[in-house]
DNA sequence: AAAGAGCTTGCTACCGGTAGCAAGCGCCGC
DNA sequence: GCGGCGCTTGCTACCGGTAGCAAGCTCTTT
């Protein structure tokens, strides 16, 4: 396993100067057909290709993008990653996936991704607080920022979201339709700005029917676990009489915990005895053990727009992107 | 939003050479107590820290491991994902996250991540050809390779799986015990090596107690949807008489498709009428909408492993690793 | 034939670190 | 008072590219 041939050796043995092997390599450079022929000759024989990490200190550009998650157990963020990645790709960028988590917060993974220096960080679905960039950080050149699939909470940081207003107005409006007049919501972490978002909204169209939501109900985070204790506590300390007539979900995945409880530990109807719906359509969430009345994300055209941000494609300022009412048999 | 401090100027600021700043960053080097705290000081003013783009390329180690991945349909991706970004971060390394497809596949991919100068090379579960390797390109000093949750098929290629062998022994077992007598088995993509190890082993241990398994299906990829189509057409096909009493599908995500095709598309009871398992153990798959038996793969252990190998901390040969059967109610 | 335009090529300087040599310095013992 | 040891510091050279200037060359134009 012999080292990587550089620049130097290619000139070498092409009998040309290493700065004519660069030109070979950079497209629209100026070179004459015979010398880039003998260049490629070479470096075809020596196995060559540019480094990119030297490109990269140079150039001041390193073509890679960090992503931050801090949540893995939604099931959501696999396809979104997957557009991610793909897109990027396409773009000529690579991605570096970091995992925010208690041993790598914000600050520490910001602080690698700058020291890394990275074109762009993209804030995938994670939570940010303001005082976060207030550590002395923003001030020197950091690699700018991107939230995702999340609201901004910090002035001057473009967001790439799912309109929220557009989806709770035909959710609500498709709700007060069939008749259901007793609204609960169920979120996953109360501190978390898309929460406050869809379920403001949510209270926001209700409040136009004349019916306010009383009833939130909190998960301690997004996994079908969290979902099913949340309401299950909730049906065993209210009475039938009592309980709400139709729940929102903040996702699918909190929603499925909900359906499972509904239907298995308290053997109740659905849409009959309680009406349910998601966030996100998962794959799972169509199939008949679920059927879960959903809305979708414009997962592809959210990411078209990030990626073309990161890009600077286009302008980078907050977009709020509609998505799509999909109607199954819980609501 | 001024560019990155270098220790150029922070010597100027601290009153000496650019050389005391780096070993006021380099654990172990000789400095004075007095050097460090100036060095230090000027440091925190001009918010200096590294730049780890032009410590690679000096040093020839970039701290960065690349993740080989081409399947994004299975949610039991993304646990794993989670568990390798957080170990790799936790011994100071980072992720690149590739995604294989049409437009980007392993040639190209490796010879990025080779430009990249990435420290090795994941391939997570990731189909890989003999051919792509002897692209002339192993020769010249690729990073290591590694394989994660599926059998390399590269001779001097390790890899860190799942036990099928025990695996397998300890599901037809129960299986036999069980007094199932018709067995059959359904694979996601027939090219890979998993599939036919997984495959291998439940046949041979059928073997043992005198049954052929003659039945195999084969999805077209590893999707719900796959999975409920494959069953759908075998179903169609095979009068009630002639089908096979339990199906082992090569993981849970086909599993769900065949689960949800006995039950809602041809009112067949599970495990009475057909048994079906999985393998995973898939967050969804402990519902009581699914209720799926199924096997553990032991993913923690699975990525120490491969961590310590990247890391150099345990020799780099491949390794399986025994799960454990999870059983619930469809078989 | 001379001059100028335009392309090609090599060069210096630089990106921001690392490695390791050698000089400077303080301090000790003899 | 001098030699020697050990720590600290600065230095040169280098990692493998990029940027942009200037010299050399060809070819055209007058």
């Amino acid at each position: 396993m012999s080292k990587r041939a550089t620049a130097r050796e290619v000139a070498a043995a092409a009998g040309v100067s290493k700065w004519t092997v660069i030109r070979a390599f950079t497209p629209g450079a100026s070179i004459t057909e015979e010398s880039r022929r003998r260049v490629l000759a070479a470096a075809e024989a020596l196995n060559y290709t540019p480094n990119l990490l030297a490109r990269s200190l140079a150039t001041n550009l390193t073509h890679q993008v960090a992503v931050f998650v801090d949540d893995f157990a939604n099931p959501q963020k696999l396809p979104f990653l997957e557009a991610l990645t793909a897109r990027l790709q396409a773009e000529g960028r690579v991605v570096m996936l970091i995992n925010i988590n208690t041993q790598f917060d914000h600050v520490r993974a910001l602080l690698n991704a700058d020291q890394r220096q990275v074109d762009a960080v993209i804030l995938f679905g994670t939570a940010f607080r303001d005082e976060t960039l207030r550590d002395r950080k923003l001030s020197k050149g950091m690699p700018p920022l991107f939230v995702l699939a999340r609201d901004s909470q910090i002035e001057g940081i473009p967001a790439v979201v799912c309109d929220a207003q557009l989806a709770l107005r035909d959710i609500v409006s498709h709700l007060a339709g069939k008749g259901y007049r007793r609204p609960g919501f169920m979120a996953g972490a109360q501190v978390l700005s898309t929460a406050l978002q869809r379920k403001h909204y949510f209270a926001h169209f209700w409040g136009r029917h004349g019916i306010s939501v009383s009833t939130e109900l909190s998960a301690d985070d997004y996994s079908w676990k969290a979902g099913a204790t949340a309401l299950h506590s909730y049906l065993s300390i209210t009475p039938p009489a009592e309980r709400i007539d139709v729940l929102m979900c903040e996702n699918d995945i909190l929603a499925m915990g909900a359906l499972d409880v509904l239907r298995s530990d308290f053997g109740l109807r659905v849409p009959e005895d309680m009406a349910v719906l998601g966030f996100d359509n998962l794959e799972l969430s169509g199939t008949p053990a679920y059927s879960l009345t959903t809305y979708e994300q414009p997962l592809h055209a959210m990411v078209d727009t990030v990626v073309a941000m990161v890009t600077g494609d286009l302008e980078s300022k907050t977009v709020a992107i509609s998505g799509q009412l999909i109607l199954r048999s819980t609501a």
